[in-house]
DNA sequence: TGGGTGACCATAG
DNA sequence: ACTATGGCCACCC
């Protein structure tokens, strides 16, 4: 249904909207989880397109691989993204998730219990 | 049809 | 430690 772009990119929507609050994800977790491999940059590529979708698409809750905030100067704003993480919780500093590890929430891991 | 691109990731120097 | 390069795969023109 209203196959606007490519499943990949509402697959990414789907999957970044599952992320619980509190929780962030990387690029290539979701990617491996769609079995796309290590095409992260087309995750990536798919936040972008988020913009345009009608629905909300927590793009704050994915990061990189090193926790960085790589995405936040996509935002309107490149301040939103962090405080954004830290309304839900998430210690940011310096455009870096503290406790990355313990607030990473994997969809291959969570999703395929 | 083909080429360029990307909010990445991994390896090498 | 940082920089440079390759690979990856889907989307756009």
């Amino acid at each position: 249904m209203e196959k606007t772009q490519g499943d990949f990119f509402l697959n990414v929507f789907a999957v970044v909207r599952l992320i619980p609050k509190g929780r962030v994800t990387n690029y290539g977790a979701i990617a491996k989880y769609l079995g796309a491999g290590r095409s992260s940059r087309m995750v990536g590529w798919a936040m972008n397109a988020s913009h345009t979708q009608k629905k909300k698409v927590p793009a704050h809750r994915v990061v990189n691989r090193n926790g960085e905030l790589t995405g936040k100067h996509h935002f309107p704003s490149p301040f939103m993204m962090q405080e954004l993480l830290e309304k839900e919780g998430i210690k940011v500093e310096n455009d870096k998730i503290i406790d990355f590890k313990k607030c990473f929430w994997d969809p291959m891991k969570e999703l395929e219990v």
